[in-house]
DNA sequence: GACTGAATGTTATAACATATCAAGTGCTAA
DNA sequence: TTAGCACTTGATATGTTATAACATTCAGTC
């Protein structure tokens, strides 16, 4: 398998587009899409893979960039927020998104042998939690839905 | 709000069933429910929130046990694998199970106010991330769903 | 009693995350 | 033009969550 989400595509034009995509939307919302921030979307969008913070900080380390641990919390905390990227709570981990722009709740399939993550495709996915919400009085503001299992290459190599 | 799930029940005779059940179950799969392992399930249960590990070390250590981080997180694995308990990803935190026996995908309410957590009942919950799963090959093994937002006692406060 | 496998005790450290305060940067409004 | 403000970044320290590794104990059984 690749790391691409399970699916072949055309990575450096992938990277190019989102990255353009981000600048776009920071512009529209007047958020600032500092070098920092460019940086650390675009390793995510480079390894195409959940990255743990150190992981992440090690690299922008190579770059140039100062080395703490904030300079990394900070920068997925921007990207998070800003909806460039996606934590993934099961692997304490995070991975750009693969639909920058469509307003989604994210689900991920996450390979528990070799830590591959794809987000899933928002239409194939039906989440509903409305009832049992509502049965208590809860107001639902995010919901976090990340499915572990094997995937195809890791299916083929047990 | 209590914290019970957001609902009021029996506490007593919820803990004393829930343990009972708990060492049925063992004795019938051949699991060892050991003391630490009771006491853990027992904390839990008497608590009826997601406690991190540290803190249900700390309730362990007033009881006598050894105070060490592994006596902690192996008693908690044991429980949910068990299906005794559940970890509660978003806050790395484990609260016990209200449905014990019944095999259930379980699905979370998480107060982001309070830290509250509600399981929330499964007949009203619905998931659908086969057709997802499908598409690209990957095997779902476990599902992790929770929901964040503000319970209805959190929203009274705002 | 000696073997076996599971559970527990213990030390150390890895991995993940944030509080805090200082310093720089860019905007804007008097 | 510069004083003030909001935000970003730099840097140090520390807090929190989790596991590796190895020693010891204990229950069952041959």
């Amino acid at each position: 398998m690749n790391a691409i989400g399970f699916e072949h595509h055309d990575h450096a034009t992938c990277i190019a587009s989102t990255l353009r995509l981000a600048e776009d939307n920071c512009a529209q919302r007047g958020l600032k899409f500092t070098p920092v921030r460019r940086r650390s979307l675009e390793i995510l969008l480079r390894e195409h893979r959940a990255m743990g913070a150190y992981d992440l900080l090690a690299v922008l380390a190579d770059n140039g960039h100062s080395a703490q641990p904030p300079v990394a919390y900070r920068a997925l905390d921007f990207l998070v927020t800003a909806g460039f990227a996606h934590k993934i709570e099961r692997l304490n981990a995070y991975i750009a998104c693969c639909h920058l722009g469509s307003d989604h709740t994210p689900a991920f399939l996450i390979c528990r042998n070799c830590r591959a993550v794809g987000e899933a495709n928002a239409s194939q996915v039906e989440i509903r939690l409305d009832a049992a919400a509502q049965a208590v009085g809860f107001v639902i503001e995010r919901t976090v839905v990340e499915a572990e299992g094997l995937c195809p290459n890791c299916q083929d190599a047990a």
